[in-house]
DNA sequence: TCGTATTACATAAGAAACTTATGTATAACT
DNA sequence: AGTTATACATAAGTTTCTTATGTAATACGA
């Protein structure tokens, strides 16, 4: 994560709606997916991601399978049925949040957002 | 704050617009208004708010005018001029910030908000 | 008028979520 | 051959909050 100060309490809700939208992924892969689609602006870091990860594991909402790439290792990451659902409700606390703020902060954000 | 978990970041943010918008106001009054306008959303609890107050404070961002009520103390705050451009940046940081998340998350968040 | 709720400030310990730093190792590119 | 990219991981430290605690005046209801 980083900069924005904003983005921290979003990173779980980032990396399940990638699983969801994305299907299975590793980590790296997560980075760069995340990094495309902000043009730039989101920036995973390891020390953030991985253990993040670990925890989402530790509480059932992904699963893992672990694929050898000739030496290399890689461990693919997707949804249970229970992270999906905590996913969708960390989708609907976020548009929540923001009208929250908007309603708060009295300010537009244009038609588009 | 609280619950929510995505309102960390946004303390001084809120703290700020407020008084941008409100004028010189006092910590309690602060957390009135920010219940009322969030329509009860955003609780603001005093174990952070006034040690934000006091950091916006030692950064040059509020001025302090202490006023007594009969025996009681009342702390008002008002921005500095370097409060009101700090101010401007974290709006904009934060209309940014959901536009980012918008289009990370794939999300459509309907013309209003 | 007495107890409770509200107003009004403040600080301190602990938790959560990051950043920054470090470590290991393979593969690709130049 | 050396640097960059891929790919995982952990640990120490920081920031920002929550929860708990403390003090005290004022308002209100029974």
């Amino acid at each position: 994560m980083q900069q924005t100060e904003l983005l921290k309490g979003t990173l779980q809700t980032i990396i399940l709606k990638l699983l969801e939208d994305h299907g299975r992924m590793y980590g790296y892969e997560i980075t760069q997916k995340a990094k495309e689609l902000s043009e730039g602006d989101i920036i995973l870091t390891e020390g953030a991601l991985y253990p993040t990860l670990h925890k989402l594991e530790a509480e059932g909402l992904v699963n893992t399978e672990t694929v050898m790439l000739g030496k290399r290792v890689r461990k693919y990451y997707s949804l249970t049925s229970s992270g999906r659902e905590i996913e969708r409700n960390k989708i609907r606390e976020f548009i929540e949040y923001v009208k929250i703020m908007q309603k708060t902060l009295q300010i537009q954000m244009l038609p588009g957002i």
